[in-house]
DNA sequence: CCAGTGTGAGACATTGACGTCTCACATGGG
DNA sequence: CCCATGTGAGACGTCAATGTCTCACACTGG
């Protein structure tokens, strides 16, 4: 009956647009995510038994593609700010997403956190604690604050290119380069 | 009838409680605003025409406070790196107001924002371009995004602030220094 | 004392989104 | 050909938040 595979590809598809709908307008209405994905908004419920259903997938999602992400850019590898320079262009087709996420994060207050965030949240702070340790570094910034700004960072991006402030292909200069160096120009060493 | 001074006071007291409320959950309903306020929802109506209201009343004072800490902050004086110091330092006090405006204008596509933004983005900007033109700054950041990246950096420090991760006192050297100097450890000069 | 004013409490209708259900239709496989 | 499965359209009922209204009460100044 073609469950695994055809199922797959409509929910997939679903829920990318879904994604992109929820990234410009993160209170759009299930009638608006069905539409905005060429279904019906049965159909949409027939995927996704309501909107909580939809938002944790889309957490799913995101999670994966960071995931991803972390694992094609090779944190270990290399020093640590080149590593971090990979990771945001990595993430970045998936900024929009993350973009809505960080926002929606704001609301879930005491329900418990997907273990998912979490394991990310490691992931990502090891890299500025490797920075740390190797002297490539400030130890004024925390891992945690540092880890925290570029999700932060890459929120604003997101939201920056998608009003037309900063160009796509500017993203990943823009948010690594500020999250690394800062405004700051360097004296020529 | 002592509207000008008692009603404004009161006036007051309930936008500054339904600023803490909203900055912590901003999906508040107009209960716990109420609540929030020591006030009966009646009166809150009689306040604010409604929560559009409410919301554009606290933009406004969202502004103001932007204003005054740019005013105090002396954007135009000395170096713009100490500029931007001072400018976060003064700014703190509203982070929590500011973060959850900034989410919230995400939401308000196509109405004509508020002019106070406007004014607000460019006073910000024209310190990033005077540390351009100074050779301060880095010509591969543009002011705009420097200033998105302000406003995204103070609403991420004030999550992780209410949320524990960082510590007030250490809110304005996280911010401004990850915006000025990025995560990169300085050679000695 | 008393009139005026602001307030709290609560009832009420409205609105918008949600979730469920039914039914007709189409498409594809046996 | 015919049946089955998935879909679209739409009609409900539900529910939460909102906005409006009324009424009783407290306070304050004349």
């Amino acid at each position: 009956m073609g469950y695994c595979c055809l199922m797959a590809v409509d929910r997939e598809h679903v829920l990318r647009s879904a994604a992109d709908l929820l990234t410009r307008r993160s209170t759009a209405t299930m009638d608006e995510v069905a539409k905005a994905a060429g279904i019906s908004r049965a159909t949409l419920h027939r995927h996704f038994a309501g909107r909580d259903a939809l938002v944790r997938a889309l957490e799913s999602l995101g999670i994966e593609e960071c995931e991803a992400a972390v694992d094609a850019a090779r944190l270990d590898d290399g020093p640590a700010g080149e590593a971090v320079r990979r990771l945001v262009r990595e993430i970045q087709p998936a900024a929009g997403l993350l973009a809505f996420l960080y926002g929606e994060s704001q609301l879930w207050e005491g329900e418990p956190q997907n273990d998912g965030w979490a394991r990310l949240d490691a992931r990502i702070g090891a890299v500025f604690q490797r920075g740390h340790q190797s002297g490539e570094f400030r130890v004024e910034l925390t891992p945690a604050w540092l880890t925290e700004a570029l999700y932060g960072l890459i929120a604003s991006g997101a939201w920056a290119v998608q009003d037309g402030r900063v160009a796509a292909r500017d993203f990943p200069t823009m948010v690594a380069e500020l999250l690394l160096g800062g405004a700051t120009r360097r004296e020529e060493s």
